[in-house]
DNA sequence: CACGTATATGAACATATGGGTATATTATGC
DNA sequence: GCATAATATACCCATATGTTCATATACGTG
């Protein structure tokens, strides 16, 4: 099997899968969205497919697109040694956080979760 | 920022961190954990350190090298729509984890990884 | 069955990156 | 200050992969 980093290094597979992440799409939808040419879209998928990020249902000409959990899954395990470490920054990691995404002002908006 | 998922892509960087993640280590130990040229090490150390995913002290001529945590916390970051997902998948799931890396038979004999 | 739509595939190309070897740098101990 | 150890960098090369354009395949409708 690819690796599944290796198949989520590629930001516009992140963007396929983020879009698929509220709902399966067509091809054509994607392509839109993300605004890259068909056959690159379709390039993708099929990468996406053959690591088992996404299956596809035929409807009439089209393909459905949508998420399989599994490698998600993989990428949870990977991480999992690394989770007891980070949990004892969490301070740091805050502080890091609100450098790259800052919190709104504190009004009365609500807080962006993260 | 050189994005994480490109970083964590490369093998050879996956398996120095998780080196880094029992304990700090100087480039000669991964270089020898790892097993390879220290150039090569010394090359992914500091893609790793430019990404924030290590940083180095200096003990006398060794560098030490350790973790830090706010990379992962982005990826983290970045899962988190997705886990909404597959959380509703968990019994499919299990079954690919079963498939994947098999628990053990509860018997004496340990299965062989495949 | 001809045509349009939707998607997949093939070929050519450019670029990025990891590995290897040699060399530079920095620190230490004498 | 010199020899040595530890690490970093430069340069070159090979390979992998993403993009583009062209074309092929599949399905649906008249």
């Amino acid at each position: 099997m690819e690796a599944v980093f290796e198949i989520l290094a590629e930001p516009n597979r992140r963007a396929i899968l983020s879009l698929l992440a509220s709902s399966q799409r067509s091809v054509g939808e994607i392509e839109r969205q993300v605004r890259l040419p068909q056959p690159t879209v379709s390039k993708h998928l099929r990468v996406l497919r053959e690591a088992g990020f996404v299956e596809s249902r035929v409807d009439a000409q089209r393909r459905l697109y949508r998420l399989k959990p599994e490698p998600f899954q993989e990428i949870e395990a990977w991480l999992a040694p690394f989770r007891r470490f980070w949990s004892t920054h969490l301070d740091a990691l805050e502080r890091h956080l609100d450098r790259v995404d800052p919190p709104e002002p504190a009004k009365r908006k609500i807080r962006r979760k993260r």
